[in-house]
RNA sequence: GGCCCUAUAGUUCAAGGGAUAGAACGGAAGUUUCCUAAACUUUAAAUACAGGUUCGAGUCCUGUUGGGGCUACCA
């Protein structure tokens, strides 16, 4: 049962009977730590209503609440808040309750259906940060609607084709010497990324060489042999040619093998891939539809456009006046595909905000176009992640590589781990495995953490903390609750939640638990992770505080130790819910 | 130029229009015969500026300034 609605419920039969009335909205928050109550009532709106002061309108209804309400306790009006105090038998009752449930912080099903796209990387290069921030996003994302009781379906769009891969081809046919993965022992996406900027080098160093035989820069760029090799081989794979296709091919799949490590070290997954190789002509067939329902237009040169000047927006290309497609005419295409495939009630794009206007239009054409479901489209949109010198540049170098990332990051939770000496008896195997979750913990948790929507920084220099607001802070207090709840399984003790009253340290940390559903349906809503890694970095340090004062295992009351037992057990239940809907494993010894 | 996002302690982040703006890191000072000190305790330190709406504004509106992004026949 939700606190907040049940409380909600009997103010709402206050008002019914002294003021006559059902249609109040009501505006209930958390008692503030200085004052003495659990759920508190905000009275001015109230007052209007009421047509008496905030103070008389709360010791009204407070009295009422204390007469007929058993649960109530106490209460107390403070300037115009109405403090509400809640019996012990309440909270002792909560407790049981969410130990009772197995699937607390789940919603049972809600009948939709929400696809939620992500990562959707380039093959020309390895991941960096920024795609480190959309996979954990989408991914976490896609585990909170979960919880909230929709359908989820992942998926990712790979970027295949195009003239950056062709880049990459065309460098290492030059310049290769036939290495491969295996025969160099680089992972697949990274050799292919190594030729990507190889080709840059020599782009540029043809460009320069044209512009001492005096020719303009800009004409420079676009006359540079290689670069137009580079075009060349792009039509010759649009034709189907079998060499180019072959080689296109095969780097693909080192790329293809090198990118799954990287997402099985995020621990991100997906239902399905689709591919832009065989999404990319989608369009065409939006195209001629618009045109034919008047929606779309043709210039005297052959492109087709659609006009948006009516929304605000200037005009769109959809179709290039050779007859190509671009970018949003395959959206247009996918996003038709995927609903007459799955029918969603939603599909939310996770991309970076500088693709806020594409979106935009995007959902503006599929209304022009008639399409029921243009609003079901949604753009998660998140911001950048940015060095202290600013955005990452592949051209200065300054790109965080995602697998460097988090190789370094689990080699300093071996470090730290090594120096605090606590692992001396644990097997290797199992100590691997450890720094990693713990690594990855801490990097997760620092991703996530920060709004979606806010630009965040991150500085290579120093590293991410694992002390304070951190992963492996949460991690810790998990670890500590798994090893009193060992020590006392070993003395063959049962948690029991009804076994005695609740003290008021107890009571606080029963509170914090039973607010995280609506902690879940909230970042449900808003889709921000950030909102469930607070609370379980609010949960976590609550119970740190606890641990310190209150021995659990040293109690002599037998019932309160019980119940103290089942306290830890539900809090650690709480925090390891919370943070899987982050994708972050919490370890039981650390 | 137009459009969008953003501005909170030295730094990185919180704060459903509500009470004295919370944390963490860093700084200063402490806690270990006590269930894991990756912890706990104490302490100094912030709402860019100017108006407005409201009983009440970090939050909503307008303007100014700073930061970022978009405004491609790239994706």
């Amino acid at each position: 049962m939700n606190v907040e609605l049940y409380v909600n419920q009997k103010v709402v039969d206050c008002i019914k009977a002294l003021y006559g009335s059902e249609n109040v909205a009501l505006q209930l928050q958390k008692t503030r730590k200085e004052f003495e109550g659990d759920i508190t009532l905000v009275l001015f709106a109230l007052a209007k209503f009421s047509g008496k002061s905030p103070e008389e309108t709360g010791a009204e209804v407070g009295e009422w609440l204390a007469a007929n309400v058993p649960q109530v306790e106490a209460f107390n009006v403070v300037k115009g808040f109405l403090n509400i105090k809640l019996s012990n038998a309440f909270w002792r009752e909560q407790l049981s309750q969410i130990a009772g449930d197995e699937a607390f912080g789940h919603f049972p099903p809600s009948g939709k259906t929400v696809m939620v796209e992500y990562s959707s990387p380039n093959t020309n290069k390895p991941l960096h940060l920024g795609h480190i921030r959309n996979n954990l996003l989408g991914y976490s994302v896609a585990k909170i609607l979960e919880a909230n009781g929709h359908k989820v379906i992942k998926v990712n769009l790979v970027n295949d084709r195009g003239i950056h891969i062709c880049k990459s081809m065309l460098a290492w046919q030059k310049f290769g010497n036939g290495e491969t993965p295996q025969s160099s022992g680089k992972k697949g996406d990274h050799l292919v990324g190594e030729y990507y900027v190889r080709f840059d080098k020599e782009y540029k160093r043809q460009v320069t060489a044209l512009m001492h035989t005096g020719v303009a820069e800009d004409e420079a760029k676009k006359q540079a042999p290689i670069l137009q090799e580079a075009q060349n081989m792009l039509l010759l794979w649009e034709q189907g040619n079998d060499d180019v296709f072959d080689l296109w091919e095969d780097m693909n799949s080192w790329v293809y093998e090198g990118f799954d490590a990287t997402y099985r070290q995020l621990g991100v997954s997906f239902d399905k891939t689709y591919y832009e190789s065989k999404t990319y002509l989608l369009g065409k067939e939006i195209v001629k539809e618009g045109l034919k329902k008047g929606v779309f237009f043709k210039k005297e040169d052959g492109s087709v456009w659609c006009d948006l000047t009516d929304n605000g927006v200037d005009q769109k290309l959809l179709l290039r006046s050779d007859g190509t497609s671009v970018y949003m005419t395959q959206d247009l295409g996918t996003a038709r595909q995927r609903f007459s495939e799955y029918s969603f009630s939603e599909l939310i794009y996770v991309v970076g905000d500088e693709q806020n206007y594409h979106f935009q239009v995007l959902k503006l054409i599929l209304k022009k176009l008639g399409y029921a479901w243009s609003g079901s489209i949604n753009h998660l949109s998140y911001g950048m992640v940015e060095l202290p010198e600013g955005k990452m540049k592949s051209r200065e170098g300054t790109v965080v590589d995602a697998d460097d990332l988090i190789a370094g990051m689990i080699a300093t939770a071996r470090e730290t781990s090594l120096e605090l000496g606590k692992l001396t008896d644990m097997a290797e195997e199992e100590q691997q495995q450890l720094f990693r979750t713990v690594g990855l913990g801490a990097l997760k948790y620092f991703i996530l953490k920060v709004d979606p929507k806010k630009t965040m920084l991150f500085d290579p220099k120093e590293s991410i903390d694992f002390n304070g607001n951190t992963g492996p802070f949460i991690q810790y207090t998990f670890a500590r609750i798994c090893s009193v709840l060992r020590k006392a399984q070993e003395q063959q003790l049962e948690p029991s939640a009804a076994a005695a009253e609740l003290g008021e340290r107890e009571v606080e940390l029963v509170k914090s638990m039973a607010a995280f559903p609506q902690v879940v349906a909230q970042a449900g809503t808003e889709r921000s992770p950030a909102l469930i890694a607070n609370y379980a970095f609010e949960l976590a340090k609550e119970f740190n505080q606890y641990y310190h004062d209150v021995s659990v295992l040293k109690e002599e009351n037998a019932a309160v130790k019980q119940q103290r037992l089942a306290l830890l057990t539900q809090v650690g239940k709480v925090l390891k819910t919370a943070m899987s809907l982050l994708g972050i494993e919490l370890p039981e010894r650390m």
